[in-house]
RNA sequence: GACUUGGUAGCUCAGCUGGAUAGAGCAUCAGCCUUCUAAGCUGAGGGUCAUUGGUUCGAAUCCAAUCCAGGUCACCA
């Protein structure tokens, strides 16, 4: 238990013997000391003057003395001081949770009780490489499995895989016109990088063949086009007129918008996109055979790209074998009057009720939508792995759709529909704006990962510490500084909100970064290969400590705390934020006292489990966030 | 338009289950390497916590309204 959990305890007996009625946490507040007042931490006395009919003063001395009377092993003294009673925790405390726990490397982790849960994340789309903002996805995700590992979970690290779909036709199409059978063994480009280029020719032709059609029809020419489709743009165009008169410049756009999706969806092209989606749903063999090759050539490069940066996946799912599952969930769901079938054929179900929309789970034609496969997947998930808790580690912009799936899972009685929990990420930005395939503003994950490589190794050299290195320790030194630079950079905000990312600032080594802590474990490191192992483990022989020194072990002691929070909050940015402080905090402590040469052994050996515990965490709290500390660097 | 998330220092972010004088990092300026790794440490300047009103002994934090920005509202995924 953390010291703030046992004083509050102590404090609820205290109040509840010396006033005789009942209190609990709530009835108060305890908070850690401000730096510039005397004791370590205080309990706000305010809440209780109204139930007690007492002045703060009073309440206090009374509270204090009995704790101090009560529990004198662990109180040393208290002040009160305008209505907050400061108490002073004995140096003893700190000094043996010190000498317990610093040898420890599991000190904050919980034993497995027995608890399963499924993170899911990364669920790349095979029709293009990875971008800066699967970085965000992957490290999160990565990150939340082993925040909860350490919470005592049994973690299950799962993804699903778009492989199927009408945008991994377009790429496909776009490959059999133009790629004259390019392969990437051919051209010498990477597999995910190959098929991306032939999605973006795709969407080339498209935009080209649908500004044909739109000029046709800004001119009044609907010659292309016939039945419901000519209604529906000869009724746009009309309103379109009379808007034009009253000069509605947003509802204007919106029409604009609305004939440009129209055009989008007539064009030859697609056409063809939506023939090979049915042709793949009913396994014609050429469609297939083309589908398995360029996939193929994908997964080759994400492989790559995941041994990178890092990332493992214990369970892959592939849509196109889920979307059959969910297809015959959507059919039991019919027939259970979950479901209802429009006279086109296409499969709805109705949210209204729920102050949502009615929402398609099939299309007319019989083929799956998005949704009908995570149907499909959740059920699955619960089936093979018997899991208690589903995490979905997916961006903010999906935030309607998991809304619709897990009202669907409750729907259709899924067990554990409730324990479905989305991890709603922020997008990432760039100091320019916003991402964008179609501007080439896109920071591709490949090309990110070597640059912070390049640039951790070029500062490395510049400071030349490293000049023992092995060729082999130096790429590997350069891989931990570079991907801990990134993955901190990525994770040290709070996942929910949109995040800025600022190349300058992201290759920055100083401060509230991967590097700055790394460094620190370093150079404890370096200090403890230099000293025997007998040194510092006698029992010490006084609990004598200086400001600083305490301060270290109070941030040490708060460890377990952090990944408590971290965990409630699905918030790695929690233990970035603990590893940070806990790096400084050691720093300043470092720049004032010596470790090897203190004023006594006693002290020596009390400063080196100082530093021995403060490395363990460091390391470990890395760990949770995916990154590596260096012994050297 | 509806729903939703956010607005804190020049920039990027903490703090938001109400508590003492609102904190970091970057950037700027001034210091610290003949002693354990200076990727470090110390100090300075920098704030109408979007605005207005309310609740309270006490509001960056809770409530309401307004303004601004992002996201979603597809037979795309």
């Amino acid at each position: 238990m953390s010291i703030a959990n046992t004083i509050q305890k102590n404090v609820i007996v205290a109040l509840s013997v010396l006033h005789n009625q009942l209190f609990t946490e709530k009835n108060f507040q305890i908070n850690q000391t401000k730096p510039e007042f005397e004791g370590d931490y205080t309990i706000v006395l305010f809440s209780l003057v109204k139930s007690l009919k007492q002045s703060p003063d009073a309440i206090g001395n009374q509270l204090g003395q009995y704790l101090l009377n009560t529990s004198p092993e662990l109180f040393v003294g208290f002040n009160i001081i305008k209505g907050f009673l400061n108490l002073s925790i004995s140096n003893a405390f700190w000094t043996t949770l010190l000498q317990k726990n610093y040898s420890n490397i599991h000190f904050g982790k919980k034993e497995n009780y027995g608890k399963k849960v499924m993170v899911e994340y990364s669920s790349p789309n095979t029709n293009k490489p990875l971008h800066l903002g699967h970085l965000r996805n992957n490290f999160l995700g990565w990150s939340i499995a082993e925040i909860y590992k350490a919470s005592g979970y049994e973690v299950i690290k799962s993804c699903i895989v778009n492989d199927r779909g009408i945008h991994i036709c377009k790429s496909m199409i776009a490959w059999q016109k133009y790629a004259d059978g390019a392969t990437p063994q051919s051209t010498g480009i990477k597999g995910d990088h190959l098929v991306g280029d032939y999605y973006v020719r795709f969407e080339n032709d498209l935009k080209a063949e649908s500004q044909i059609l739109i000029n046709k029809i800004k001119l009044a020419d609907l010659s292309d086009f016939n039945g419901v489709v000519l209604e529906k743009l000869d009724k746009l165009l009309i309103t379109l007129t009379k808007l034009d008169e009253i000069k509605d410049e947003e509802k204007i756009t919106k029409l604009h918008n609305e004939i440009k999706e129209i055009a989008r969806n007539s064009t030859q092209v697609i056409a063809e996109a939506k023939q090979m989606l049915l042709d793949w749903e009913e396994d014609k063999p050429e469609v297939i055979e083309l589908w398995k090759k360029m996939n193929g050539w994908v997964y080759e490069g994400f492989d790559a790209t995941y041994k990178l940066i890092g990332s493992d996946f214990d369970k892959i799912y592939y849509e196109s074998k889920t979307y059959l599952l969910g297809k015959y969930i959507v059919q039991q769901g019919l027939d259970k009057s979950v479901f209802f079938k429009k006279e086109d054929g296409s499969i709805w179900i109705d949210l209204t009720a729920d102050g949502l929309d009615e929402k398609l789970v099939q299309r007319k034609d019989g083929t799956s939508v998005y949704i009908t496969q995570d149907i499909g997947l959740a059920l699955q998930k619960y089936e093979e792995y018997k899991i208690d808790n589903s995490i979905y580690v997916i961006g903010n912009e999906q935030n309607y759709h998991m809304k619709v799936l897990q009202l669907i899972c409750k729907k259709l009685d899924m067990p554990n529909a409730d324990n479905i929990f989305h991890l709603s990420y922020g997008m990432v930005e760039l100091t320019t704006g916003k991402m964008k395939s179609r501007e080439g503003t896109v920071v591709d994950a490949d090309d990110l990962v070597d640059e912070m490589i390049a640039t951790s190794q070029k500062h490395t050299e510049e400071l030349g510490k490293v000049k023992n290195f092995t060729a082999e320790e130096l790429k590997d030194l350069y891989n931990t500084i570079g991907l801990g630079a990134m993955k901190f950079y990525l994770l040290r905000v709070d996942p929910k909100k949109t995040m800025v990312f600022n190349p300058e600032e992201s290759i920055d080594f100083h401060g509230f970064t991967g590097p700055f802590v790394q460094y620190t474990h370093a150079r404890i490191k370096s200090i403890l290969r230099k000293e025997s192992l007998a040194d510092y483990q006698q029992p010490l022989a006084s609990s004598d400590l200086l400001k600083m020194e305490k301060e270290v072990i109070v941030m040490l002691e708060q460890y377990p705390d952090a990944i408590k929070q971290a965990t409630i909050e699905y918030n790695p940015s929690v233990i970035a934020m603990y590893v940070f402080n806990l790096a400084k905090t050691f720093n300043s402590f470092y720049a004032e006292h010596s470790i090897a040469n203190a004023e006594t052994t006693d002290k020596k050996q009390l400063r080196l489990q100082l530093a021995t515990m403060t490395a363990n965490i460091l390391k470990s709290g890395m760990e949770l966030l995916g990154i590596r500390v260096p012994e050297r660097m």
